[in-house]
DNA sequence: CCTTGACCTTCCACCTGCTGGAACCTCTAT
DNA sequence: ATAGAGGTTCCAGCAGGTGGAAGGTCAAGG
């Protein structure tokens, strides 16, 4: 297969898909043409990906995981250990957010979105431990 | 006022203001010996970008904020759509982590982590549709 | 046979928002 | 005089790609 089609089948643009053979995340073989040839196993590979990229792992966790994934005697212990330290910080970030909507929410409310000047968001920004 | 203490002050790393007045957000005045020396309204300035960066703001934002700020004649409709925009950013934002986190959260429980290798993580990696 | 257009290739630069380090200068206290 | 804690500049790099230029290749239509 060309990249044109495991892009489409993966859900991966070919310029990612080109920066993961980049930093050796797959290895497709090469057409006389020079053309990247993908397997069955690259294409899986890169759906795997796709995957857990949209999960928010780092690329990193990635190579982890694809690599436990290969070895067959792995312990599942192992990925559920990146898992769950992942959904750790999922967690974390959740939380951030939330706050921030949370005041973000409080000062759009606060302001009359109106021609005038007086901005109560300004004056949040400018001295926020007044709010 | 020099970087350190403005560092201090504001919450920023020195590198962080630097960077700043780099991208020209801030412009401090010069010391004969060269240090940057902030008066009262680069600091006020530094401290608006903290918060603003805090609450997830861009650089973009931050520029556009501060140009707010500076203009006594600004609508605060013009702030209140920035602020509103990102509100919305940040919920979606929510929303895609609420997702990950759910998948996850199911993963993690279903997944044995012991010796043996099944693992429905990586199953499922493999194949996300058939969850 | 030639051309057109859609592919493919490589390489290099750029994005956001900093951060680290090297090499050097300056101030203060002892 | 010297040590140490500031400050300065510049250059490189992080994640995770994206954009564009310059060129090679392939299949279809005239």
């Amino acid at each position: 297969m060309n990249i044109g089609d495991v892009s489409k089948r993966a859900g991966l643009p070919p310029k990612t898909i080109r920066y993961y053979e980049d930093i050796g995340l797959v290895t497709p073989l090469r057409d006389p043409n020079g053309y990247r040839s993908f397997r069955g196993s690259d294409m899986h590979k890169l759906a795997f990906l796709s995957r857990a990229r949209a999960l928010g792992f780092t690329i990193e966790d990635c190579r982890n995981l694809l690599a436990l994934w290969d070895d067959k005697d792995r312990a599942s212990a192992d990925v559920r250990a990146i898992a769950k330290e992942h959904l750790t910080q999922i967690e974390s970030k959740i939380a951030d957010l939330q706050d921030i909507r949370k005041t973000l929410t409080h000062l759009v409310k606060e302001c009359a979105g109106d021609d005038r000047p007086d901005c109560p968001i300004l004056q949040t920004l400018e001295n926020i431990s007044k709010q």
